[in-house]
DNA sequence: CAGTGGTCTAGACCACGAC
DNA sequence: TCGTGGTCTAGACCACTGT
């Protein structure tokens, strides 16, 4: 076998020598064509997107049914290829949006993985300098509540239905510096604890994709100037009614609809904030 | 002439004949081989840089040397292929970054345009709706003053170094809602004045563009809580100490270094602010 | 050295928009 | 109609990484 494959090899392209190996490889039955012919493919597709669009969404549905896991690598370019019915280089493009947003990680010579999720709030840093500090999570409070009118609004629920509310503490250097509020609906998330969130290093993220199997982005954040409240105050050490800058944002799965409204509340005395 | 094309056109694939159209079309002395050969091109260049990198570079100096103007179209893909001695689908991946960027844009069947240059501050808009509302810039003062610690530091430039200062007001439907200061090094856009910029709508990035040839992008923004001043206060029409939200960030060439340091201070009481 | 991502080409065809 | 961007393929080769 190992003698034939390297003769082959010689006589053979390395794209070809490729291509030949995977068909070898894989079972027959995984290799779905998804173009009706091979020379005319994106006129003649149902759902009239572009092949490289299909091939997104393909490998989105493969993320959220949980087919890889987090840090898992993906099946190579050309056997995903070879498995899609298209060209590498539809493959290529068709995954080039999902490393863009962070979801799958390329490594030259390694493969394409499927990138850690975290909350991924914005940094920390220090005035004129770029360099991110580094962050820790510490879990205040997980408790049930109602819908207030703002996280319903936004996560189209109707007011009063039962949301659970995750407080958190960042705190940069050691030193607190904001309280992250997280609304998610309670009955989409049951079973969520205090446990599990810390087991997950206080990362709401994690928890979704660990427990819940839900791969989460963000929208992009809308920005307010606030003021500290008297836990607020008391939480990151600054007085009452002093400045604060509020950052809040929906988030959803890569397909569906909005399930997590957050908002950060940080002090910018010592540190600006940056997305 | 016409009749020859035409023959030709039944004979040839339209890439071809488009192609060929070009050779002959141009004068030759325009045509730049970027590769040294043509079936291994990115292993021998000089700069180390794949191909596409270099597309870009090469446009990105067309634009800085002022080729063409904004809103003009520049040569179809086909067209720069040749001049560069590369394929289609690399300066396909070459212009991708910038229009990515936003430098560019892409109109299918029409061709690729340099966009129009706009300062591209954030967005109003009321809590939980996406619509951006409209804005409207007016000038409030263009002065010259010395560099003070922050702006100095961000331009690269000594203490004490003269400066521009513009001073804008932003009206979103009508009311006050921020104001927006900018520093410049003086020596660098001498002869800047409050004419010139009023005939550019108060858009600095357009006056950067037709009096100084600069097409200038910006860093991500930083982020901060602050309060009203006396003067913001009364020009946002606000009590002095309510708190304001705080933008701030460095803009520069597409190549070189920073030229502009900026700081939106709004009101957030009744919109919210979004990138 | 084998396997993966990364780049590049030539050629084909489609979709759009102005004339 | 025709020129433009947009998609796709097969094939070639390079660059990197772990064994």
């Amino acid at each position: 076998m190992l003698h034939c494959d390297l003769v082959s090899y010689i006589r053979l392209d390395w794209t070809v020598w490729r291509r030949w190996r995977i068909k070898r490889t894989i079972p027959p039955s995984q290799i779905v064509a998804m173009s009706a012919s091979s020379s005319r493919p994106a006129a003649e597709l149902p759902g009239r997107q572009p092949l490289y669009a299909q091939v997104r969404e393909r490998i989105v549905q493969g993320i959220e049914q949980g087919e890889w896991d987090a840090g898992e690598a993906l099946p190579s370019e050309f056997e995903l290829a070879d498995r899609f019915g298209v060209s590498q280089g539809t493959v290529r493009k068709g995954l080039d949006s999902l490393v863009g947003e962070g979801v799958l990680l390329r490594r030259q010579g390694l493969g394409t993985f499927i990138a850690q999720v975290d909350d991924d709030w914005g940094k920390a840093e220090l005035p004129g300098v770029e360099r991110a500090l580094d962050t820790s999570l510490e879990l205040l409070a997980c408790a049930r509540g109602n819908a207030g009118e703002e996280a319903a609004a936004a996560l189209g629920l109707r007011r009063g239905m039962a949301l659970l509310t995750v407080k958190r503490l960042v705190r940069v250097g050691g030193e607190p510096f904001a309280v992250i509020e997280s609304y998610v609906a309670a009955d989409r998330f049951d079973g969520l604890d205090a446990r599990r969130i810390k087991q997950a290093n206080c990362n709401l993220r994690t928890v979704w994709w660990r427990e819940f199997g839900l791969r989460v982005v963000s929208s992009s954040p809308q920005f307010r100037a606030g003021v500290a409240g008297r836990e607020e105050a008391r939480l990151l050490g600054v007085d009452v009614d002093s400045p604060l800058l509020e950052v809040a944002r929906i988030a959803g799965g890569l397909t569906s609809a909005p399930v997590e409204w957050s908002v950060l509340r940080c002090r910018t005395d010592r540190y600006v904030y940056r997305v």
